[in-house]
DNA sequence: CTACAATCTTTACACTGTCAAGATTGAGAG
DNA sequence: CTCTCAATCTTGACAGTGTAAAGATTGTAG
């Protein structure tokens, strides 16, 4: 990777997306301002504006980069529990989890509301379908599995996601109460909350 | 209520509150500023420091109330139904799916770290956990009844409300496919999401 | 090589949150 | 009733924000 140095920066577009989530890693949401991505890309503050069309448009960007990310760890571990059903679900929703612990400002510019009109954003709109498909096809291998009682997938697994989901912005927003969480461990909560809709 | 007119405003904290509600779900919440919302109330930009600390505070201050308006919505449902515990808590999550859908960005930001430090207001915090043993008060008569599984009720509450606040969530995101929302009335996807942690 | 379109910079503006200094007021002490 | 003071509100200022317009710089197609 050559030292960037030039006028046109080759790649700026990339660059500001990896700027925006590092800043957003460090700053938090509110600290995360176009003029910082800029500079922390080493561009002047009106640079972005050729990239994007504004502010929401790098959001988008950054939500869909996350969604493209949460997608390839989620199916990975997925793949890799393909012959236990059981496991496949679990997984998944630890590995959903985590991905909402590792970076608790992106998982919520991802799915809080920061971004305001997501239907405007085609990639947004198709990267987060596609992790809905992903959930609902490990529901499916669960139904075949009689691991979860049969009916419709969509609802199933709209049901599985809410419960993970619903856990992470409980868990980000500190809601859980103190006495659960040292209770027992975040594992085993998750776990915990994915017997409630499994069979036996 | 007499006109205000007077150079002291008489209750400009509850007024500011009010204000800032107004334009939540006018403006959205990326368009209510602290200027905004001081000039609604017909006060000077900088009148409302002399009631919060920052924005944040007030943010806090409207989310807070928000908590207590849902607390009051929900309980009140809640006696409604003492007798049928089941009825209780699927009439409790419609309420609540209730709550987010008739002023979305207030919901957004009771939830959806708008409010970056709960934390260090503690009227906030006391609220929103007068909301979760409300939940669990609920879940418990359930269990007394046999309509959920024995078992730490704490743990139960969170299930549930995670299943319905995923719902929520995903339905103001937008996240839910439109062939669902097609498929049957929110109301019965509401019950639908129920039945899965429901024995029998 | 040249013209063009894409990319980036500069400049400018309105708006934001916040602070400091001062003006206005109601309420309690004398 | 008057004085005083603390609470409340206004004014003015500042740095930081998103964004638009105009100009500079460049790779690239013809």
């Amino acid at each position: 990777m050559p030292k960037k140095r030039t006028y046109h920066h080759g790649d700026l577009k990339n660059a500001l997306i990896k700027a925006g989530v590092e800043i957003l890693a460090q700053d938090g949401v509110s600290g995360m301002s176009l003029r910082k991505v800029a500079m922390k890309a080493g561009v002047s503050h009106s640079a972005p504006y050729s990239h994007f069309a504004d502010k929401q448009a790098l959001i988008a960007a950054i939500s869909t980069e996350g969604f493209r990310q949460l997608y390839e760890r989620m199916s990975a571990v997925a793949e890799g529990y393909n012959s236990q059903p059981s496991k496949q679900l679990v997984e998944a929703a630890w590995t959903y989890i985590q991905f909402a612990l590792d970076d608790p400002d992106r998982f919520k510019v991802m799915f809080s509301g920061v971004l305001e009109k997501e239907k405007e954003y085609p990639e947004f709109v198709a990267e987060s379908q596609r992790n809905f498909q992903l959930v609902k096809s490990i529901v499916e291998s669960n139904q075949a599995a009689g691991i979860l009682r049969s009916g419709s997938s969509d609802l199933m697994a709209l049901s599985a996601w809410g419960i993970i989901h619903g856990f992470a912005m409980l868990l980000l927003e500190g809601q859980i109460p103190h006495a659960i969480l040292e209770l027992k461990s975040l594992r085993k909560l998750v776990e915990f909350q994915l017997k409630q809709i499994m069979l036996a």
